[in-house]
RNA sequence: GGAGGGGUGGCAGAGUGGUCGAAUGCACCGGCUUGCUAAGCCGGCGUACUCUUCACGGGGUACCCCGGGUUCGAAUCCCGGCCCCUCCGCCA
């Protein structure tokens, strides 16, 4: 969330922000509550303190006095109640509206509403030309009978399915080749909490928004995580970071849960879009400063780059506009790998830097070393590897006339096989 | 699921109705000292919000897991919740 003393001093910079978006908040309500909520805590802690100092008398009078000065006290007390009940609603009413405020957009964000607006900021590889009629993944597993979606919609709904034989191999392969890269870079693996609770959905900012993107686990108030970087970067939440450690560098290796409301009908064929795939994911907490952030960012869109690379995928960097960027974040890099089968580049990856927007709502900080003030700390993620959804773009990428598919070189070893077999 | 114990500042750990925002130790910061070596000495050292000052600074309120309550006054008493630990049972 941003810093409330920033929106009050800066409306017009944050109203330039949500209609970079898009989007609307009632900033002047926030603001009016904001006024409102500072003048009735003032009168409130005036009159606690104008209690309290009679009630620290009370010990030393005696008869008459004594009670006049307990009674006085009680009187304030009563009136002190009727503001706390209103400060209360006041701020309950102005927090909703605060956790509504999205972060603020770096300069280079680029301008649109619209997916169309997004800017693509390079390509590499060259997507393989197919002398033969290519395969998309699904009619390769099936031609393998790798893959078994129809009964999996029968045990667990749409967008589910069971992997089979080498293909669950394969994804193995791939999580395992992506989490050791990332590994030797110094990121720690951590393999999280799959169910958290409501504070790490909203710290991160997947609440209140995005409530429809979550399983909830309604009898235990507690949510299956749509991705690995809301146990992570809640990992160190209330805390007070030491400055010896940062950055610090994490891999969470986790299951991700997405129930895709309003998506219906789209991307409904395959492994694309599913409810629960596998996913390596680097989170990064570093110093509050603006320059670093941009640094590490540039750091853990390159590492993602480097596995694509290593898998000889082909993939273009695209910086999301104003209206496609999340909520949370101040810019936002995807990365879309190219699937032949949808004749077409499809999101495999996306890089955000937040600044201080997390860490403040979760409470991250460090102290500075030379002492003084704690400062808030920076978070930052990216995606290392996603499955199935990588999946898609190997199968079709390394497909062969036959209908047989090539194991890309660096999963060789993690398979031990060079073609993926016939399940049975 | 049953029984018990506990949640206090960066950490460890006192405090069970008033002068406690909180002892002490460690860590940290500033200074002094120093040939006697992971040293000693002196001082400082919570956070948030808010008011005030050109500034240095000063004032106020809140916070001892969270939320209610009792009281002139609550870290301390009462109620509810969450979390942690130990033992027993059950189970992967």
């Amino acid at each position: 969330m941003l810093e409330p003393r920033f929106v009050r001093e800066n409306p017009d910079a944050v109203r330039a922000m949500l209609s970079r978006r898009g989007t609307k908040v009632d900033l002047d309500r926030f603001l009016a509550l904001d006024t409102e909520l500072r003048e009735i805590q003032r009168r409130r802690d005036d009159t606690r303190a104008e209690q309290k100092q009679l009630a620290k008398q009370v010990p030393s009078l005696e008869g008459d006095e004594r009670s006049a000065a307990m009674a006085k006290s009680k009187e304030l007390g009563q009136s002190i109640k009727p503001m706390g009940k209103r400060i209360q609603e006041l701020e309950a009413e102005f927090k909703t509206l605060h956790l509504a405020i999205p972060n603020m957009l770096d300069d280079e964000v680029p301008p649109g509403l619209a997916e169309s607006d997004n800017v693509e900021l390079r390509t590499w590889g060259d997507k393989p030309s197919f002398d033969f009629d290519i395969r998309d993944h699904l009619d390769l597993c099936e031609g393998l009978d790798l893959l078994d979606m129809k009964r999996a919609a029968r045990v667990a709904g749409s967008r589910t399915y069971f992997l089979r034989g080498d293909l669950v191999l394969l994804e193995l392969a791939v999580l395992r080749y992506a989490l050791d890269l990332i590994a030797s870079r110094g990121y720690l693996p951590l393999a999280p909490p799959f169910i958290v609770n409501r504070s790490a959905m909203e710290g991160t900012g997947y609440l209140p928004f995005g409530a429809d993107q979550a399983y909830e686990c309604a009898r235990d108030d507690g949510f299956l995580i749509g991705t690995s970087e809301v146990p992570i970067t809640s990992l160190h939440g209330g805390e007070l970071l030491s400055e010896d450690d940062l950055p610090r560098r994490y891999a969470g290796y986790s299951a991700c849960f997405r129930r895709e409301a309003g998506a219906a009908g789209k991307d409904t064929r395959g492994l694309y879009r599913v409810h629960q795939f596998m996913k390596v994911e680097q989170v990064v907490f570093c110093h509050n400063d603006e320059r670093e952030s941009r640094q590490l960012h540039e750091e853990i869109l390159a590492n993602a780059e480097d596995v694509l690379q290593g898998l000889r995928l082909p993939y273009r960097v695209i910086a999301l506009c104003g209206g496609d960027i999340g909520r949370s974040s101040a810019f936002t890099y995807d990365i879309e790998t190219w699937m032949p089968g949808r004749d077409n580049y499809g999101e495999t990856h996306s890089a955000s830097r937040y600044y201080e927007y997390q860490a403040r709502r979760l409470g991250i900080r460090y102290r500075p070393k030379g002492g003084g003030k704690p400062l808030i700390c920076h978070t930052l993620n990216n995606t290392v590897v996603a499955s199935p959804r990588i999946l898609v773009a190997i199968l079709e990428n390394n497909q062969r006339a036959d209908g047989s598919v090539q194991v890309p070189e660096v999963l060789v070893p993690f398979m031990g096989k060079e073609v993926l077999a016939r399940a049975k």
